[in-house]
RNA sequence: GCCGGUAUAGCUCAGUUGGCCAGAGCAGCUGAUUUGUAAUCAGCGGGUCGGGGGUUCGAAUCCCUCUACCGGCUCCA
């Protein structure tokens, strides 16, 4: 017998044999109909395979991400089957499900398929997904394993990194798959499927490997869903910060100018001086000191920090002064400017912690590639600040940043974030610099400031920067693609290469320990994140227009006039909209640019001195006087900022 | 940087198998209209079809090359 644990807390006895289909079967109908996959004991296992001994039993559905993960799982191996058939003679390498769909790397050996050959492939794929094929798992031998692939030096590889013992094979129909496991009963569940594109991928993941064709595709157990998710696709792109950022004329690009430099437009530089000014409020508050750093720094300053042995070669490179033969480097980073400041004078412990903050400007050389939109660009602006504090201190300046992060990410409503403590990969320490001792200390420092403020965290090894461990934040964007915004650094290298010394209260000199941290990461990441995050409905604290006025006619402008201006005298960013033309038209214009407030004015207004008020999105708020108008925007931007 | 794709007016896009002066909508300009909660009407201007080279009697269309952009890979101080 059989003994389940399931979900609930039942323990129920099956006999020897049980699939999990059957108990499925035996709990509900429903659930053996719905069930995609199962585990047992936390491993997954097959549904329709009898089960090996008693254990805590889970079944996932569609609903779940794990049945999810079956579905597309089982997917990659039709698409696999497919690809075969159409394309004989390709090597299959990997094939693993993603957060949505799933991919195959194959090496075509051969032509390339294009997008217009999606539609067979997709075709195929449904064409044998309706064949019902069953999933079955077998184990194989190792020298067993390598004889079916050995025509295919990426699965040999595979292969001769398992164990023997522990290899098994996934057949449905006439098609065989080296695979872990997983599945869907049969194929039969697939019933709507679409390739998405088709992109080159190094073999694991390495440049210096041959490059593989990455096919992504995704499918759904009913048409209508994928239909759906199409169209979340299609409002996604609506979405979408370059576009976004067009339309609503924040920043542009320019060939001339240079790939990955963006060009602000007057209402983006509204916007970010705005964002600007509301961190600088901040760190005012939490005892920030602003200062300034030109854009070019000697190279020997990066040579000390140690940023030109890491990076200089594959960077902007030096420009040289004609007469002396001097060279200097695009700044790529604040930190070794910042460390200079530290040291035009004597420093005592009385006077740490040191902030020093800088929305300074810095320039990286990124691959050609890898530009996009706003989110990766060559010249960005990083609202940096390097903190200079003792080791008794580092814990607590810690935490104050992280709740200054978090007041920045509340007060624009980023509630869902994640953030990843990185730290070294303890096999390769090659790859970083300074001593065991002090990564300790700095690892730890991050992991209990984050557990202290309540930072729902994973860690991730191997992650962290050469000069030390750091805490990232990371949100999504409107294409479910991360991006990593927030991050604050420990660093113990820079102080001691650029010789930081404090005097103590013992009369001893003693080296300080530094923090790195831009609560936005940079400008231009930010501003891009948080147009896609409000759909470009921004706060209207932050909005580069907050009303427009509409006047019903010429005879009204100068009464419009008169509004703007009153509500300019009251810090309220107002313009007009004096065309010629109808109110309709003025009102469906100022709706499709997002203006938060639209004041409709006619004759009517101006003998009464008042607005008729309409909210973009929200429609006709009736109307209301100049007075009772200013006070309402000024309210709602007292509640968003969260002030009093 | 690598793989695949794209490039036509300020924007979004048409342009059949190469064939007369390259089109539309929106935006712009001019005029009429004096307008009340999501598009008033009419007229006008605007393009070295991304750059360069080639094939051809003839190229937006076919080929080569460069550049930029899009989707990935890789990297990210």
């Amino acid at each position: 017998m059989l003994s389940i644990t399931l979900p609930n807390g039942d323990v129920r006895e099956y006999p020897d044999g049980s699939r999990a289909y059957d108990i499925a079967l035996s709990i509900s109908e429903g659930l053996a109909r719905n069930a995609l996959s199962a585990s047992l004991d936390g491993n997954t296992v097959e549904l329709m395979a009898p089960l090996e001994h008693g254990g805590a039993l889970k079944m996932y559905t569609w609903e779940s991400p794990e049945g999810k993960q079956a579905f597309w799982h089982s997917s990659a191996h039709v698409l696999a089957q497919a690809l075969t058939q159409l394309y004989p003679g390709i090597h299959l390498t990997i094939g693993p499900a993603i957060e949505n769909g799933f991919y195959y790397d194959v090496d075509f050996r051969g032509a390339i398929p294009s997008d217009k050959d999606f539609p067979a492939i997709e075709a195929k794929m449904i064409e044998l997904a309706r064949l019902k094929a069953e999933f079955k798992m077998r184990s194989v031998s190792k020298s067993e394993a390598l004889e079916v692939y050995k025509d295919n030096p990426f699965k040999t590889e595979l292969i001769e990194n398992l164990e023997d013992g522990s290899i098994t094979f996934c057949d449905h129909g006439d098609f065989t798959d080296l695979c872990r496991g997983g599945h869907l009963p049969d194929t039969g569940w697939i019933k709507a499927v679409k390739v998405m594109n088709i992109a080159g991928a190094y073999w694991r993941g390495d440049e210096k490997r041959p490059q593989l064709s990455r096919v992504y595709a995704i499918s759904f157990p009913k048409k209508a869903l994928l239909d759906e998710y199409l169209t979340l696709l299609e409002e996604a792109k609506k979405r979408d910060h370059r576009r976004l950022g067009k339309e609503l004329e924040l920043f542009a690009f320019s060939q001339r100018v240079g790939q990955g430099l963006p060009l602000w437009l007057p209402k983006g530089t509204a916007l970010r001086e705005r964002l600007e000014q509301f961190l600088r409020t901040a760190q005012k508050k939490a005892g920030y000191l602003p200062v300034i750093t030109p854009h070019i720094g000697s190279k020997e300053l990066y040579e000390t920090s140690g940023h030109y042995a890491k990076y200089g070669k594959d960077s902007f490179q030096p420009i040289g002064t004609p007469e002396e033969g001097e060279e200097y480097l695009l700044k790529p980073m604040n930190c070794p400017h910042h460390c200079e400041i530290y040291k035009t004078k004597p420093r005592s412990y009385k006077d740490l912690p040191l902030r020093l903050s800088e929305f300074g400007t810095v320039y990286r050389y990124e691959m050609s590639g890898e530009l996009h939109g706003l989110t990766r660009v060559r010249g960005f602006t990083q609202d940096d600040a390097h903190l200079f504090c003792t080791n008794d201190q580092l814990l607590d300046e810690f935490k104050k940043v992280i709740e200054l992060v978090l007041y920045i990410f509340k007060t624009l409503d980023f509630t869902e974030f994640k953030s990843q403590v990185s730290i070294r990969d303890p096999e390769k320490p090659e790859k970083y610099i300074g001593s065991t001792e002090n990564w300790d200390k700095a690892e730890s420092a991050i992991v209990q400031a984050a557990q202290e403020m309540g930072l729902p965290y994973v860690i991730e090894t191997g992650e962290a920067a050469f000069y030390g461990p750091k805490l990232d934040f990371m949100v999504r964007d409107a294409l479910g693609r991360s991006w990593q915004l927030g991050t604050i650094q420990v660093d113990y290298n820079l102080p001691e290469r650029f010789e930081l010394e404090y005097k103590g209260s013992d009369n001893q000199m003693h080296r300080p320990v530094m923090i790195h941290r831009a609560p936005f990461g940079s400008m231009e990441r930010f501003v891009a994140v948080l147009l896609e995050h409000c759909g470009g409905n921004f706060p209207l604290w932050l909005t580069p227009e907050q009303v427009v006025v509409l006047p019903v006619s010429e005879k009204s402008i100068d009464y419009a006039r008169e509004v703007s201006q009153l509500l300019e005298n009251s810090d309220i960013r107002a313009l007009i909209d004096e065309r010629n033309e109808k109110t309709g038209r003025k009102i469906r214009d100022a709706e499709v640019s997002k203006v938060p407030f639209m004041l409709i004015v006619g004759e009517l207004e101006a003998q009464n001195r008042s607005v008729s008020v309409r909210r973009h999105g929200h429609g006709d708020l009736g109307s209301m006087s100049i007075d009772e108008f200013a006070q309402l925007v000024q309210r709602a931007v007292r509640e968003e900022l969260g002030v009093e």
